[in-house]
DNA sequence: TATTGTTATACTCTATAACTATA
DNA sequence: TATAGTTATAGAGTATAACAATA
């Protein structure tokens, strides 16, 4: 089809220029509902914006709060060169340790060439060690290091502080109410 | 340094074998806080796993629900193929007609770049069409179509209903409860 | 034959920065 | 000189699938 046959017009042949036009790739052509998207930002709520429906959407109201949280999460966290995953993991791994990778995989929800990945940098950086896991040769044993410990400590205060910070606007009761209204959602649907 | 130098030593020489070791690259070398990522799943929650500081945070306790609705989100728009971004630019351009890319990029919380492929592949499906802008050769207005109107109105009722439903396990008062608690947490801070 | 860890590959999303045509 | 839209490029994150060693 032509250029601009999209349902509307030209509108004035004597104005009309503006720039040309190409062709856009398909970006969910193989699988609309998989790979690990996460949408784009969406936080601002511009003044003078309406935003319809999305006001109206328990999805848009959590996700704009999860994306402002995120923000400070990462910040907090910047300073040791530890990512959301990477703390997770470290959690993970100090509360049960000698997991196996694919333990620690399935638990963050994870593909297991992920994991891999994941505790390959935090190796690196000296903060958990793969020991090999008594009874089985194939598999690894993680634990953390004596630093994976104090690093997590650290990181953890920094990370409870400003998760503190985000709640401040709210009671304790309120934080407790919100907690456990999240809990309760329903999980999705099969359909 | 050798191999396994990660500050544990090798353990038992014996029993001590397991696969050959690599390193691996940093994935936040160039700017920490930067970047688009979106953390890895972890939803799951997985029975007899303790989950240390993250069960306490409130941050999580969000990250989980907005993974849990997300899905379901996705779901309902994938026979229209429309993704979350392309629902919330239909929303948006619907609510507020003739904006021009840059602003919708601001209002959507990405760069410019990202709303001309959000755009392209919106006026491809034929659901936005890219008018001239009265008084600036430069700019763009953008507009529904016909079929863009048809469509959102379709998958505005899909998705209002999936947020129903994951609302449902919540009585109104319960959701209004969580909409406002929401809407309350403390921005990021500037440290 | 199944499983553990690994690797290679490909794909999506996003940002950055350079470029053009206007303003 | 600044701004709107565009383009190219590069980076992070993820999944899939194949593979070797071991169970």
């Amino acid at each position: 089809m032509s250029p601009d046959a999209s349902g509307t017009p030209p509108a004035a042949p004597g104005t009309t220029a503006a720039p040309a036009r190409r062709k856009a790739r398909d970006p969910l052509a193989p699988d609309p509902a998989a790979s690990g998207g996460a949408d784009a930002g969406f936080d601002p709520h511009v003044p003078n914006v309406d935003y319809g429906v999305l006001d109206n959407l328990i999805g848009y109201a959590i996700r704009r709060a999860q994306i402002r949280i995120y923000e400070d999460f990462v910040h907090s966290l910047a300073q040791w060169q530890i990512t959301p995953p990477r703390f997770s993991a470290l959690v993970i791994i100090s509360r049960n340790p000698h997991l196996k990778l694919t333990e620690l995989a399935q638990i963050l929800g994870i593909a297991r060439s992920g994991a891999v990945l994941l505790v390959d940098a935090l190796e690196e950086m000296n903060l958990v060690a793969r020991r090999p896991a008594p009874g089985d040769r194939r598999a690894y044993s993680l634990v953390l290091t004596t630093a994976g410990r104090r690093t997590l400590e650290a990181a953890t205060q920094a990370v409870v502080a400003h998760d503190a910070h985000a709640g401040s606007a709210l009671t304790e009761a309120e934080q407790a109410t919100l907690k456990s209204l999240l809990a309760r959602l329903a999980p999705p649907r099969a359909d």
